[in-house]
DNA sequence: CCTACCGATCGGTAGG
DNA sequence: CCTACCGATCGGTAGG
């Protein structure tokens, strides 16, 4: 089969095609109402609105809603593993660890999305609503859970955390205490919370630390 | 002014008004339902088709959407009461505390309600919405939040609880660590879940006891 | 990417 | 407590 020569006239190095930026901008807005919403109440029409395009065109890009919710689960991925988990990329053990928490409390204090943690709202509405979404949302906080857990893990290995604790109750305690500043800070608009949060994780992992306590 | 005699045939213990014992009904199911799908999506349409009343005769209870989502928070608080509080009302000290986390857990166990802890829910959900909903919440959240911390403190009064311990902190973190239970438990559905928050939480209050751990 | 439209459902009202 | 209805908005489609 033949490609069709290209135009002269056509740069070199394409620039990014429209429909793709529209599509990036368009789940940026949906994602940060999400966060506020949830994403049930993001509605067609109300983003169309934001985003001043028409209904059927803002459509067009997803074909249903679930589509659009499913691609806005997918973009606060994105924005998670750029906020939290790439920062902590090279590193191990408990410096790891300890990264992996301050990145999410970086990225659920208003820094990356203006109702707070996506996931944390988002995991918690859908959580008995069956389809692609939920599956998806389960999948990337297993992913989420399984790095702490893991992280842990490596960490006892080296030595740098006592052999009797369990890695895997670390990592639930961890994101437990995590989500719960994200409730704390949203619903009292309490700006302690994330400091509470702070003392009580950094402080968990400084007991299970060996080599007592405070070591950083 | 005279008041109308009463028809003979009137019982002398008056059943319950009829209005009353239907908005009751109503307000159960709306609870129920509202755990499961959270309080925006309980629609007066659907609400009545699952009480098989008409739209029209379940909206004349309540006047407005709002007012039915408020109803619906005060019948949860109840729920609450009748689970987590009362049965905790008698006692003092670490007993109590230790009462009020494991009546918590009964309560988001399923038992009370088909979607788990409605107040985790609504809490999130609601989080950014302006409004007399919002508010009732966030006091009723209040109430709880200083309920655990003066426990705590008292306690601490009584000499059960080390010294220097802050008492609004285990307060943050022992409602931290249910909530996840509940988060976990219902996305993952994951019956191990409210096993390992067991142990965080009623672990964490042996750390804080005096006279060393694993007292009961 | 748009205008113009669909049937269904939303919260709420009139009138009984 | 009901039937009958309102305008607005929902997700989605036709056709360009």
């Amino acid at each position: 089969m033949a490609t069709p020569a290209r135009d002269v006239r056509t740069p070199v190095r394409p620039r990014r095609p429209r429909g793709l930026r529209t599509r990036r901008a368009i789940l940026r807005r949906a994602v940060a109402l999400a966060s506020l919403e949830g994403l049930e109440s993001l509605t067609i029409g109300r983003l169309a609105g934001a985003l001043r395009m028409s209904k059927s065109g803002l459509f067009a890009h997803f074909g249903s809603k679930e589509e659009l919710q499913y691609a806005a689960v997918e973009a606060a991925g994105e924005i998670f593993a750029d906020e939290v988990i790439r920062p902590a990329a090279g590193l191990t053990g408990l410096r790891r660890l300890r990264v992996l928490c301050e990145r999410w409390f970086r990225y659920a204090e208003l820094r990356a999305l203006p109702g707070g943690c996506f996931f944390t709202a988002a995991s918690l509405e859908f959580d008995d609503r069956p389809g692609r979404v939920r599956e998806r949302i389960v999948e990337l906080m297993e992913k989420w859970m399984l790095r702490l857990e893991r992280t842990v893990r490596e960490a006892q290995e080296a030595g740098e955390v006592e052999r009797g604790v369990d890695a895997r109750q670390i990592a639930f305690e961890i994101h437990a205490l995590a989500m719960g500043a994200n409730w704390r800070s949203r619903l009292f608009r309490d700006p302690a919370a994330f400091r509470t949060a702070r003392r009580a994780i950094f402080g968990r992992i400084d007991q299970i630390a060996t080599a007592g306590r405070r070591r950083r």
